[in-house]
DNA sequence: GACTATATAGGGATTAATACCTATTTCGCA
DNA sequence: TGCGAAATAGGTATTAATCCCTATATAGTC
């Protein structure tokens, strides 16, 4: 005996193509059912509001009127946060699927993707796992990958001025430094001048941020 | 007519079990050939040394003897970055990850994977594309998720403080500032003060670091 | 053996930041 | 209408950081 769970979904997408095409992909899917349209992203909400329970998926579109698909799924998981949420978007730029990301969105797909990819990501999703397009890994990661590039800047600090600058970066004072290091305040300040110049910045503050942007702390 | 192209693989693996695994994995599989293996990173990159031509992929485990799988992709792609490397783990840990990215990995795949997983990231892989497990992507991206959840932190200081606290992160003396800002130092002298007290710092340098943690800069 | 980098330490002066205060104006909210 | 928050500005004192010097010991390199 098998359990047949049909899961039902709210479609929003202010082009009816979009949808109609969403439609006939599922129109042997017995485990999926489209209950719902919408044509922007207040109109899905007052659909979700009317009836919590109805849906157990929303697949919407990013850019809506009146409300985009990003603020949709922000609504829907702080609302309803059971329900599921699968962001489409034309793109794959960075800012976006970041948004998609922090709206906490269950999986972020392409409007190019085929009925395998969508069956599949709609299987993992509601298996309650994510699904992100493959294309988005390399371009959220860019940020990271540029990070590690200047990895090596640290470098050429000495061995002792990198001590320093990590106590720098953690709020002490050259005194206090001193002091940990069992050195002379003057010393401390020797090498703050020498970070300074080899890193050629003029503040402490352009110190902290050197140190950060290369991975101390 | 169909033009048949064999995808020449080398497998590197420490458990001759895996091997043997993927071997049978790919046995009825006519576009993909193992062509090679190895126990261990450096025996890989002789292989690969002695006739580059031999191979368009090469399948590693992370953990290896003598060079780890991270070591020899990022070897393979220094010196011949025509040959694509899908990266095999146990696990999905960040830092694994975030270190496979930036060896330039072509794809990174769990063990726990099956076939049909294994063949769609291959053929991704062999087409130019790249395949990652769909498990890592929240994985690698909790970083940021953390920063935006305190994003609203700044939110505590009015839009003045904001807007002084921006200019102290940009290096800018409290003289400078109340320059810029048409103020007398003392009234940004003061609301540093307030800046500090609200935020808890102690120093500017805890203020910088305050304001990158929470996205501004 | 001379040269260079690193680590150490000090003198002396200036500028910047921090820690306390008080005080006025403006603006929105209860 | 009055209360509090925000923005403004000043006084005074202390501490910290920066700049520009000199100087010594040590270790490694050419």
């Amino acid at each position: 005996m098998t359990i047949e769970i049909n899961t039902h979904i709210l479609l929003a997408d202010d082009h009816q193509l979009v949808i109609d095409g969403l439609k006939s992909m599922f129109q042997n899917e017995t485990r999926y059912v489209i209950s719902g349209e919408a044509n922007n992203g207040q109109e899905a909400l007052s659909l979700i509001q009317s009836d919590p329970e109805k849906f157990q998926l929303v697949i919407t579109d990013v850019s809506m009127s009146h409300m985009t698909g990003i603020e949709l799924c922000r609504h829907i998981k702080q609302q309803y946060p059971e329900i599921k949420v699968l962001v489409l978007s034309m793109y794959s730029g960075v800012s976006v699927v970041k948004e998609a990301l922090s709206a906490e969105a269950d999986g972020y797909l392409l409007k190019s993707a085929g009925k395998d990819e969508f069956i599949q990501a709609l299987h993992r999703i509601t298996d309650g796992g994510t699904y992100f397009a493959q294309d988005i890994i390399p371009i959220i990661y860019n940020q990271y990958q540029r990070e590690k590039a200047h990895q090596d800047a640290l470098s050429i600090l000495t061995t002792r001025e990198r001590e320093v600058l990590s106590l720098i970066v953690k709020e002490h004072t050259s005194e206090e430094i001193a002091r940990k290091l069992f050195l002379s305040k003057k010393t401390v300040d020797n090498h703050r001048q020498n970070i300074l110049a080899k890193t050629g910045c003029k503040t402490t503050i352009g110190l902290v941020k050197f140190a950060i942007r290369n991975g101390m702390e």
